[in-house]
DNA sequence: CGCATCGGTTCGTGATAACTTACCGTTAGT
DNA sequence: ACTAACGGTAAGTTATCACGAACCGATGCG
């Protein structure tokens, strides 16, 4: 995430990453090898130095991923409330409440 | 994941969420903790078991973090490309880019 | 009261993730 | 052509994570 942040700025080199974090350039070479295999960085060779840049298309699809994760969430959820306030409503003219009272 | 998307069904005891998952109760028990600790889940006791269920707040709260990451990325991204078309375009009328073409 | 069930916590262990060191190929500059 | 800088990769080590086993307190029920 720092090296994800750290792009946002506009592309930069893989030393230069590395100086301004607290790890080893290898373990930078790592980290954005694996952010290019999921889609959210490229990388532009542009003479001895490598220049990695953010991808907007991944970052987008990651971002949907998520939205799509809570809105499930949320929707779900509420869903199931309405369902157990229905019950429990049901449950007041009759016997007794799904879960017992504390 | 897994726990996070089983708690989108409703409350739901710990028992029967572990009897669902690949795995034994008290690690269960440990990955419901840090949900609840992040605001995630809320636990009602509820006589000798305790329901667990998603906290809608704490779900808007942290999509809303990540809202807020995507969002940054995307717009400082854009803003980096427009600042390096910029020097790109003066580069064609003066001398050279800022980095040097392949 | 016992007794059983449920669930949280601690501790030890195995898997794995992340890092560093070392090495190698590539490119630019002289 | 030689040298220096950059960056990717492999190997080994360390730290971290996730898990299960065992233990304990609390609650409900007979």
């Amino acid at each position: 995430m720092a090296i994800f942040q750290k792009l946002c700025a506009g592309p930069i080199a893989v030393n230069e990453l590395a100086r301004t974090l607290p790890v080893t350039r290898p373990a930078v070479s790592q980290h954005l090898k694996v952010l290019k295999d999921v889609g959210l960085v490229t990388d532009i060779k542009n003479g001895t130095r490598r220049l990695y840049q953010l991808d907007p298309e991944g970052v987008a699809r990651l971002r949907g991923h998520f939205d799509q994760m809570w809105t499930k969430a949320l929707g779900a959820f509420q869903e199931s409330v309405e369902k157990e306030s229905a019950a429990n409503h049901h449950a007041k003219t009759s016997r007794r409440t799904r879960f017992k009272s504390v």
